[in-house]
Parts: C-alpha cells; structure tokens; sequence
DNA sequence: TCCTTATGTACAA
DNA sequence: TGTACCTAAGGAC
C-alpha cells in the first residue's frame, strides 16, 4: 500500500522499536545476504522518509534504501523473541530487537548506500507535502509553466515528491479540477489549496495507516446510506469507482488510462 | 489452478 | 510507448 503516507509511517514505526539499539539483520531471500551481513549487530542511528523512499540510517555503515514499488510490503511483529516466527522465503530483509521484528518482501529497491548516494536520491525528488520544510512554491513553479496535464504533474516525483494514484486521484476530485487540465491553466490558488489538501490528508494517511478522503459531510452515515469502506481500506470519492455513481452528483465516475496508470474521476464535478 | 490486478519506477526503442 | 521487475490476493474456472 505504498503512497508517501504509508512511507513516513514506516519511519515512525521503525524508530518507535529499533532507534539506538543493535539490531538484527538477515536477508532469508538472499539478495540482500551480504549487506545485512556488515549491518547485522550494528545501531540503528536514524529513520526517514522523502516521498516514497524509506532510509535507514546504520551510523558510518550508512543508509538502506528501501523502495517498495508497486508490490512492496513490509510486516512488523511485536512478539517475544521466543514467539517470533521464522521468516518465510521471499522475505527481503527481516530486521529485529528484542521484542520486535520487522520483515520486508518484494521491494523495487532494498540497498546499502553512503551519505552521498542518498544525497543523489532527495535531489532527484520534489518537495514532499509530508516534509515540513519543504517549499511548495518550488512545485508551482514547475506547474504554473507547463503543458503537461495536472494528473501526470502530480504523478511525477521530481515535481512533487510521495503523491501516488490513490492522493492523485482524490485530490482533483475534493478541488474540482479536471485531470487533463494543463499544468498552466490551474491558478495560483487552485495550487495553494491542492497543496495544503494534500498536507491534511497525508498526514491523516500517516496517523491512520490508510488513506481516507471523504469529507465529514459526504461519509454515508452523514448521507443516510449504509456504512461502506473501499476494497483497498478506506474511504474514497472516485479511486477505483469507473463505472459507480458519483457520491455527489451521481455522475458515472470515469476512468481512462494515462502513462500506463488508472485514472479516476467524476466529470460532473471535476472542471476543464 | 490459472489469470488478472495492484497505492511504482526505470530503462530501451 | 512498451516492457521488465518484485509479490500476493481475489476471482474465474
């Protein structure tokens, strides 16, 4: 379930069991064997997310970079370690102290990297809503000049960094914008509002550990309809709905494919 | 048991 | 634009 959301809340969980304390480190699938064994017994020094990549640090060793791809997962256990299950074959990496484990299976990227390759790495991304410091104005000033449509702007991680298919989606719907509207043709406010959307709403996703999008106003409970959670474990406008009624207006939600991605969105409430 | 799909990205042509 | 990569769940048979 990877979004930037879900990267940072790994963060967190991984400071909340292994922060300064020696850790464990195995590589059961194998290609990870000979990094986990330099890290194996060292401290973990630091975890951090930029968009959807995940570091963590291991003092002078340096940084495992994790990307989780499309179907990248990771599993904690908080079990003793007398109760802690062995890891099955397809686990990249298991980290783990006493009293809590970690299993990683099927990343894009799992990586020991220096200082300066993760340097590479957060150069190579735009800001992150997630990331306090980061400047949105730095992303509007890709946006505001090109031709390119929001929904593949939006999408792009050197212009804004931890956006994926699931924020993009909702995002355009709870501002109204049409998803094939060229980067030049949304305003200076549009802009502002998307991005503080995107503040609120990944930073709930990071809370939650899942992505919820519906207003207070438009949950079913509040519209008088029976209680309903997506497929994927939240509350949603229009992600993965082509074909239902609009929550809204009734509208048959859309769906076309750009840049080998789905895209959703609801042509009565969503303006060129 | 097989086929499809998925909240992602990199690289080749 | 197409393809490769990594894994698991759900649905069709």
């Amino acid at each position: 379930m990877p979004e930037g959301h879900t990267i940072h809340r790994l963060a967190q969980d991984h400071r909340a069991r292994f922060l300064a304390r020696p850790v464990r480190v195995s590589s059961p699938q194998g290609k990870f064997s000979d990094s986990a064994a330099l890290l194996d017994g060292q401290v973990m020094t630091g975890a951090e997310a930029h968009g959807k990549h995940l570091f963590l640090g291991f003092g002078a060793l340096g940084w495992v970079h994790v990307h989780l791809g499309l179907f990248g997962k990771v599993d904690f256990g908080d079990v003793p370690d007398t109760h802690r299950p062995p890891p099955t074959d397809t686990v990249r990496m298991r980290i783990a102290a006493p009293g809590a484990h970690v299993d990683l299976r099927g990343p894009t990227t799992c990586a020991l990297i220096t200082d300066g390759e993760k340097g590479a790495v957060h150069d190579r991304l735009g800001p992150d809503p997630l990331r306090p410091d980061d400047d949105p104005d730095r992303v509007w000033t890709r946006i505001s000049r090109s031709r390119t449509t929001i929904a593949a702007l939006l999408m792009d991680q050197k212009v804004i960094a931890g956006v994926g298919n699931v924020y993009r989606a909702e995002v355009l719907f709870r501002q109204g914008i049409d998803p094939y509207r060229e980067g030049r043709a949304i305003t200076r406010a549009e802009w502002d509002t998307i991005w503080a959307d995107l503040v609120a709403l990944m930073r709930e996703g990071v809370r939650n550990n899942r992505i919820d999008t519906v207003r207070p106003e438009h949950t079913p409970e509040a519209m008088g309809r029976p209680p309903r959670v997506d497929d994927h474990g939240g509350e949603v406008y229009v992600y993965r709905r082509a074909a239902l009624g609009c929550h809204l207006c009734g509208t048959e939600i859309r769906t076309a494919s750009l840049a080998a991605r789905n895209l959703f969105w609801c042509p009565g409430c969503q303006q060129r």
